[in-house]
DNA sequence: GTTGTGACGGGTC
DNA sequence: CGACCCGCCACAA
C-alpha cells in the first residue's frame, strides 16, 4: 500500500455532492502538503474510478484537472459536478456548503 | 544518494 | 486584491 494509494481509497470514499481539498486529504493522511495528494490524483492510474474532479484547492478553486486549466477543457468537469448538485460560480466551489470535511 | 519539480498552502509584501 | 516567497511530501530522472 503506497502512499498514492491511500491517496485513491480516500478518495472512493468522497460522496457523491461533496468536494474536498487536498489539504483535507493530506491531514487525513496524516501529512501537511498537498502537494503529494497532487502528485497522487495527478498520476492516478484510477481514472474514472477515483473521482479526482471532486478533490479541489482549500479556497474552492477548480485547480486543475489535466495538468492546468486550459480555457473550457474546465467546463467540463463543472458541468458533472453541477449534476451532482455542487453549485459553482465562476470556477469556484462554495466549501461552506460541499466541502466533505469539517469546516 | 542527490536534485528538481509539482493537480498546493499559508504568510508577506 | 494580486504577486512573491517559503515550506511541504512524494516521486521520477
Amino acid at each position: 500500500m503506497t502512499f498514492a494509494e491511500m491517496v485513491y481509497a480516500l478518495c472512493r470514499t468522497i460522496p457523491a455532492g461533496k468536494v474536498t481539498t487536498y489539504k483535507a486529504l493530506a491531514r487525513a493522511l496524516g501529512i501537511s502538503s498537498s502537494q503529494a495528494v497532487g502528485q497522487a490524483l495527478k498520476r492516478n492510474p484510477y481514472a474514472p474510478l477515483v473521482p479526482c474532479h471532486r478533490v479541489i484547492k482549500s479556497d474552492g478553486s477548480i485547480g486543475g484537472f489535466k495538468g492546468k486549466i486550459v480555457g473550457t477543457e474546465i467546463e467540463e468537469k463543472v458541468r458533472l459536478l453541477e449534476r451532482e448538485g455542487i453549485t459553482i460560480s465562476q470556477g469556484m466551489v462554495d466549501l461552506v456548503k460541499f466541502g466533505w470535511f469539517e469546516i
